[in-house]
DNA sequence: GTCTATAGGCAGATAGAC
DNA sequence: GTCTATCTGCCTATAGAC
C-alpha cells in the first residue's frame, strides 16, 4: 500500500523532527548529535542521513516546522479572541507551553548560537523573528486604535521589545525550574500595555 | 627575577581568558574548542592544559571573573550616581556596552547551554543571576521608597523582570547587527519604571 | 611554561549490501 | 529505508622532552 508507505515515511521523518526539536531546545544546535538522535529513535545514524542529507537540512528543517506551527498558533489566536489585551495574553502563553515542558524557544536558542549557523539557518532564524514582530505590531496597532492597549511609541519597537523579554524571561526562568519566574514576568510586562480600565 | 614571572604567567592565564571569553560569547560554550584559544594565542593546546587542567575549569574561571567584574561594575555605578533612575540606566548601559562589541552577556549564554554545562559552571552562574537580581532588587526598593521609581509588586519580581528583558534584548539584538534594537527596548523598559515627575 | 607526539573518543558523512 | 562498515577530521586530554 503506497499510502501507509508514505505515512510510515512521514512518521520517521517526524520523529526524527520531533526527538531533534526537543534536544535542540533543550542542550542547543551545538549540544547534539545525530548519534543522539538515532540512538533514542532505535535507528543508525545513516538512516538519519537518508531523511535528511545533513546536520544543516536537519537544523533547517525544524526551524520551517517550528515557525509554521508558530504561524498557525498565531491565526487560532486571532480567530479565537477579540480584546487586543487577550491576545497579547495568548501569545505570551504561547512561550509559556514551551517553558512548561522544560523547553527554551527554538528559535531563541538558535539566535544564541546565531554564529556557529549554516547560512541558510541564520535567515530562516531571523525571519522567524520578523514574523512575530509583524504580527504583534499589528495587534499593538489596532489594540491601540481601539483603546484596550496603551503604550509609547512606535508599534514595531513595542513589539520588538516584547519578543526580547519574553525570550529573556524564558532564558533565565529554566535554571530555577517551574513556570513561576516567566508568569511573573510575563504578567508584569502585559500589564504595562494593559489600559487603566482594565 | 620572580615578580617577572609571575607577571608574564599571569599574562598569558589573562590572554587565555581574554581569547575563550570572547569566543563563549560569541560562540557559546559548546562552539569553541582548546584549538581555537590555542590558534589565536600563537600557543599549543597542550600549553592551555597547564593554565587549565580541562576545559571545565577554564569555563569557571571565565565566569568568575565575568561575575567578580560585574560586581565591581554595581560597585562603582553606587559610587557614580545617586538617583535611581540613573543608576537603572547605568546598570542597562552595562549591557549595551557588552552588545556594543558584537557579543552576547557570557552568563546570559551559557545559560542558554545550561542542561551541556557542568555542574561547577550551572551553580555559577546561577549564582550570577542571583547577585543581579538582589543588587537589582535593593535599588528598585530604595529608588520606590524616595519616590524616584515607580512600580508595583515585589522589587524582587520587577528585578528578575528586567534582568530576563534585558538579556533576551540583547540575545535577539545581535543578529540585526548595531545596538539600535537594544537601546530602543532598553529606553522603554526603563521608562516604564520612571516616575511621571522624570 | 611550552613543546612534540599521541592517545581515545566522538563528530558528521559516505559507500554499498540488503 | 535501514543496515554494516568505514573514512576523515576534530575534540579533550595526557606523557614526557626541553
Amino acid at each position: 500500500m503506497a499510502v501507509q508507505r508514505a505515512e510510515e515515511q512521514g512518521d520517521t521523518r517526524s520523529a526524527i523532527l520531533d526527538i531533534a526539536e526537543r534536544l535542540v531546545q533543550s542542550r542547543g544546535y551545538n549540544g547534539f548529535s545525530y548519534a543522539d538522535v538515532a540512538g533514542e529513535l532505535g535507528l543508525t545514524k545513516a538512516a538519519l542521513h537518508y531523511h535528511f542529507p545533513g546536520k544543516a537540512e536537519l537544523g533547517e528543517a525544524l526551524i520551517v516546522r517550528y515557525a509554521a506551527r508558530f504561524v498557525e498558533s498565531l491565526a487560532a489566536i486571532d480567530r479565537r479572541e477579540t480584546a487586543a489585551v487577550r491576545k497579547l495574553r495568548a501569545y505570551a502563553d504561547l512561550y509559556l507551553d514551551v517553558l512548561s515542558h522544560g523547553r527554551m524557544c527554538l528559535c531563541g536558542m538558535l539566535v544564541a548560537e546565531y554564529e556557529t549557523l549554516p547560512q541558510p539557518m541564520r535567515e530562516t532564524v531571523v525571519r522567524f523573528f520578523d514574523d512575530n514582530s509583524a504580527w504583534l505590531a499589528g495587534l499593538l496597532e489596532a489594540g491601540r486604535a481601539q483603546g484596550g492597549l496603551v503604550f509609547s511609541g512606535s508599534p514595531e519597537d513595542a513589539a520588538q521589545m516584547i519578543i526580547g523579554a519574553l525570550e529573556g524571561a524564558m532564558l533565565v526562568a529554566r535554571p530555577y525550574g517551574g513556570t513561576e519566574r516567566f508568569e511573573t514576568a510575563a504578567s508584569r510586562l502585559i500589564a504595562q500595555f494593559s489600559g487603566p480600565s482594565s
